[in-house]
Parts: C-alpha cells; structure tokens; sequence
DNA sequence: AAGAATCGCAACCGCGAGACA
DNA sequence: ATGTCTCGCGGTTGCGATTCT
C-alpha cells in the first residue's frame, strides 16, 4: 500500500506556485482546476487554485486598493437589491472579486456595529469612548483623498505586475478620487440613487473587466428611480437608529450645521453641482409603507412615525450589533 | 513604549448545483 | 436513476498591520 498519499499544501501561496498556476491557465484557460494537483504541477486542491486565480492571480484585480466612493455606493444599492449574492455583486465592480466584496461588507458591517454598540452604551457612560467614535466619525466625515489606480485591460502587462499589486506598476498610474463621508451612507442620499435594477442595463464585467464600465457607468451616473427599494431588516434598524439624536451627539455632528438633527433627512440631497434630489421621509419609510398603497394592517395609511410608534423608543438603546446578513 | 483593539485581507471550509459516467 | 466529481458560492477564520489607549 502507498499509505503515502502526496501532501496537499494549504496557507500562504508562493510565487513559485503562482507561476505555476499561471502558466497552467495561460495554457488551459480558467479551468480543469484539478487537473493541476492530478498533473502534480501543484501540492494544492484545484478548489485552492480556482480560488487563488479569482481572487489573486486573475487580470485587472484591484489587489490592495480601497474601494472607490462609487464602489461602496453600487455595493450598498446592490447587496440592498440582491443580498449577499457577492459574486453577483462583484460581477458589477471591474476588478473586483467576490471575496473583495464580501470582506468590503463585513467589515462595514462590524464597523457599523459597533457604532451603534458604542452609541447605546456611550449616550449613558459618556465620554471616554465616545471619544473615540467622534475621531473615528470626524475621520470618515473628513475623508482623505485616496489613490485608486487605472487599470490595463491588457492581461500580458497584468500578469507580470500582478505580485507588485498596486505598488509599483498600477500605483504609478493611480488617479485620485475623493472619497465620500461615511455620514453620507447614513443619509438617504445612499438611498436616494433609486436604483430599478430591472430596469437598468447593467452590463456585468465578467472575466475582462473593462475600465470604461466602473465609474462611468451609466448606473453610477444616472440611476432611475425604483420605488420598490427595499431596506434590509439591518438597514431599517439602522434608519430607525437614525431617530436617535445621541447617535449624533456621539459622531460629535449634533451641532454640525450641515446635519441638522431636527432635519437630518428632510433637505434635498446634494450630489455635487447637479440638482437636488428631494430626498424626504418616503426613503426612511419601513418597506411596507413604500409599496403601493402604503397601508397598516388595519388599512391605514402608513407613516414614519406611524411605523416607529409602534416600537417602544427604548428598543433601539438595546440593539445588538448588527447580525450577519445571512439572515435576509 | 507597550499592550489592546481594530482593520483588512487571504485562504479554508461546507454546501449545493451541474456534468458525467 | 444514481453515485461521483468538479466547480462556484457564501460564510468563517486566522493573522499581520495599523491605530488607539
């Protein structure tokens, strides 16, 4: 008996394994994954190769690179639209993989948690740790300009600075795109693109992202308007959280003339130099008074307030960190 | 300066779907 | 029809880097 059975590699990758994989696709394309293992090319599950193709090895990959202000824009009005469907999300983002995504948003889930963790045990415990969430709040507000690259389409060019990620090859070419206020994700401006998926051409970049459909896109650009837009649970709880002018006092914006409390979503929102969406209540409102008719149980109409009058107010100084989104 | 907390990312795991023998 | 294999996806974990106290 062999006994014996050839080792299967698992953690980091070296770049020996790299090339390896590399020139497997370069000869067979993205694919036979297993064949690899089998060939004895690698010590690695072709389950670890796919894997390590799509997210690493892959052209055009934005491998170190912070996502855009319109990247975590079209990734909230997508994971709003589709839920957790990462890969399906990604296919949306040129250069970015599934993986990209889904640790986009869970880190923005945690860093949302605990902002509102922070905010319910703070507005009674002041000010050591609100401390911290003001800089942590002034320093999403205040944005530092960051550096995204431009990308090759060219696959040869990708693949022999690939390893490099955005340090040398891709950093030389980056262009600079001013980020947007995490405050602004709290504000219906987030929700204000409107976005009828249905009805949008959405041209997903599959394996060849281009360049072209990123920030141009005619989604990004112009989105329509959807009234179905649905909130998750999470992210009406998070509006409703919204209500609470300690969360404001705690992100150190209470006396913020630009974010009045007693209005802090009834002016029209500003998107740059264009006009002003008239963002009002209706975005804030609970997913069953948006859709047609907008009625209570009882056949009435539904408002804002209608809807939270039937929350006792303590409930929102007693929210859990926001659980994963798998439950949608 | 040092330890703690948090972040960001890479990689693994489990499961389900589809292809194929 | 059924079992096996492969692939793809979503969830989770581990760990180094960075920031905070």
């Amino acid at each position: 008996m062999e006994g014996k059975r050839e080792e299967i590699r698992k953690g980091p990758w070296k770049a020996e394994e790299d090339e390896v994989l590399i020139n497997h696709v370069k000869k067979y394309g993205p694919r036979d994954w297993s064949s690899i293992r089998s060939k004895g090319l690698l010590q690695r599950t072709g389950k670890s190769c796919r894997l390590r193709w799509v997210n690493k090895l892959r052209p055009n990959l934005k491998n170190g690179c912070k996502f855009s202000q319109e990247e975590e824009r079209v990734v909230i009005e997508l994971q709003a639209q589709f839920g957790n469907k990462w890969a399906k999300i990604a296919t949306y983002l040129p250069g970015r993989t599934d993986n990209d995504v889904k640790n986009f948003w869970s880190s923005r889930q945690k860093r949302l948690a605990r902002i509102l963790q922070n905010n319910s045990t703070s507005s009674s415990n002041s000010n050591s740790k609100s401390h911290k969430i003001k800089r942590e709040i002034s320093a999403v507000h205040d944005p530092p300009i960051l550096e995204a690259p431009k990308f090759s389409s060219s696959m040869e060019e990708e693949s022999s600075s690939r390893a490099q990620s955005c340090s040398s090859s891709y950093i030389d070419n980056c262009e600079k795109i001013k980020m947007v206020a995490l405050p602004d994700l709290f504000k219906p401006k987030l929700f204000s693109y409107d976005t009828n998926l249905a009805q949008l051409e959405l041209i997903p970049c599959e394996e060849t992202p281009c360049t072209e459909c990123q920030i141009q896109s005619p989604f990004l650009q112009n989105l329509p308007t959807q009234p179905d837009l649905k909130f998750s649970p999470e992210s009406q709880e998070l509006l409703a959280r919204m209500e609470d002018p300690y969360l404001f006092n705690v992100f150190g914006l209470a006396d913020d003339a630009e974010l009045s409390i007693e209005q802090p979503f009834l002016d029209p929102v500003r998107l740059g130099n264009e006009a002003q969406l008239p963002i009002g209540p209706p975005y804030l409102e609970p997913v069953r008074s948006r859709r047609n008719g907008a009625r209570d149980d009882d056949g009435n109409p539904v408002t804002t307030d209608a809807f939270f009058d039937d929350i006792p107010t303590d409930v929102f100084d007693h929210i859990e960190p926001l659980p994963g989104p798998s439950r949608w």
